[in-house]
DNA sequence: ATCGGTATCGATAACGTTTTCGAGTCACTC
DNA sequence: GAGTGACTCGAAAACGTTATCGATACCGAT
């Protein structure tokens, strides 16, 4: 900046104030320090800018890691700030593995006095908002608390799941769960438990246990269930990474889906559309969470009322993992 | 870091030196400051601390928007950076489009002398880096240049794309080239007339046209190509969107493809997977490209001598989109 | 001739860090 | 008991920006 003021022949001041564009500079002045910023290239520090301004246009969306689930959800926010005037900043702590929780409070602490005037934070677990700057929480551990938060619409969609096995006239039911402390994996759970006692089916409990949405810790629960005496017929996995994993397992069993075992899966990650044979799930709309989170962090920011929570529809997709009993 | 410096009774510069481990602390001093570090939760603002030190530890990704295939690159760069001590910062400007050609520019100024220690570019047009700053290019539009740069072998996968379709059979092969300023498009091209020219195939110049690799304009050209009166057999398409289009086209036209038509892309997008029918394309490792540009940029910080381009091979991915002719 | 007002600009403090360097304390040595 | 060195700590400057406020120049009016 002061490489454009000594070029420009005035001070670091007046130029501040002709890329910020206020008042109280003449237009001689003004059109020519433009043309020395841009005949040099200038561009304001983020740092220093915000260090100073506590206001930058930038607004984060903080993540553990880039994995499917929150890239997808970046694409639908990329959409969504096209346009607004903000930038989007993607930020990841890259602990691999999740292995330090937290992440969440030092990302937002690390960007939030600076560089960043809101944030959009993917599946945190505990959040303390620190006020004067917005936060919305997308698919909180602990579902909807006092942050602003869009999730989907897990018991929903379980049940549509659960749902569709029965149609299909499978009673024999198992369900590999997701990590307990997960209030998406508990919703997922309860649907699929609402259905079946709608349906009148009683639930087998040996054959409902803990897959932890991990592919390892979902084999092996798969293993169990499938080496049962009387083992189901057909299998709700909590997630699609644990359906993906209860197949490979079939397979290995010798068993082939779906003639042997039909298998539903939750999420509709790209992934499901790929493997053999593709995967019967449920969608989150993924893409639209994202875009719904960064409008809903640009409303609050603006000051608009509104409504602070936003559960989006989940979508039966029938592939061809799943068939009729008999 | 006041607060901590009050509250652990000491100075912030005493509390600097602890937070970055420098020698000159007595030990007691920094059990206390990092008890008191721990109790308030204190982080280091990112924007204050580069600001002053030129040294953040985080590395930058700048794209001009979040779309597959950077979130492909995005996926691979994450899991690169784990456990490398540096953390990730995804940048997109945001301008829609990209319309304002120069984003890379402008972007890096931002963040370059502040905040990053480092950045990835995807698909930079004009790049001059500033010295001192390191930057690797991946798949830049002008093809390898002075700077780093990562990309795949866009040739040869023209030639194997070219190849498979000859292999079936077809003679009449049509191709619709991406945006002539892209020097991946020109390889591409280039690749497919050198596999006609080893067939001793004649390039029917009619049925050789731009589509500039966007949905809208490639289905204009493929328009023009399919109700030609002699139309190809079989449409080797710049890459996977084109591709698509050209289905699209084709069947709006009374066309089936494969019988009718044997379309193939390039890039391999997860969109390709899922269309119908699936389409057949050439991979470019989106992945691993974005893990070797992150992992050659930390190498260029580290001084590291090695080699800076990186060509990575492309893949034929046989799906059911093209048929032997006849 | 003086004054008030307006338009324009620049000096300067502040934002939250890191780094340098000098000052203070203490134990030891001669 | 004074000098020496090792160890610990804090004052202050600097990074690049923005906001405040005072300085200057010029104009027209009294």
């Amino acid at each position: 900046m002061s490489d454009v003021a000594r070029t420009a022949g005035v001070s670091v001041a007046t130029v501040s104030k002709v890329v910020n564009g206020r008042y109280g500079v003449a237009q001689a002045t003004v059109e020519r320090v433009q043309q020395v910023i841009h005949e040099l290239g200038y561009e304001a520090s983020l740092g220093a800018q915000s260090l100073r301004s506590h206001r930058t246009n930038v607004l984060g969306i903080l993540v553990a890691e880039f994995e499917p689930f929150s890239t997808e959800l970046l694409k639908g926010a990329s959409r969504e700030v096209a346009g607004s005037g903000y930038q989007l900043l993607a930020y990841s702590s890259g602990d691999g593995e999740g292995a330090a929780i937290g992440w969440e409070r030092r990302s937002l602490a690390r960007l939030s006095g600076t560089l960043i005037d809101g944030a959009v934070i993917v599946t945190p677990t505990v959040i303390e908002t620190k006020q004067g700057f917005h936060v919305v929480a997308v698919d909180p551990h602990t579902g909807p608390s006092g942050l602003p938060t869009v999730d989907s619409d897990n018991f929903a969609g379980a049940v549509l799941a659960t749902n569709y096995l029965l149609s299909l006239g499978h009673r024999r039911i198992g369900h590999i769960s997701g990590r307990p402390d997960l209030e998406s994996a508990r919703l997922r759970e309860a649907g699929f438990r609402k259905a079946m006692a709608d349906a009148d089916v009683a639930v087998d409990e040996r054959i409902v246990r803990v897959g932890g949405f991990r592919t390892e810790s979902a084999a092996g629960t798969a293993a169990a269930l499938l080496s049962l005496p009387d083992r189901p017929t057909a299998i709700f996995a909590g997630n699609d990474l644990s359906a993906i994993s209860t197949m490979d397992v079939a397979r290995s069993m010798g068993l082939t889906v779906p003639d042997d075992l039909s298998v539903i899966g939750f999420d509709n990650v790209p992934e499901s559309a790929l493997v053999n044979p593709p995967l019967t799930t449920i969608m989150q709309p993924l893409q639209r969470m994202g875009a719904e989170a960064l409008r809903l962090l640009i409303d609050l920011i603006a000051g608009v009322e509104r409504d602070t929570h936003i559960r989006l529809p989940t979508e039966l997709v029938v592939r061809a993992s799943c068939r009729p009993y008999r």
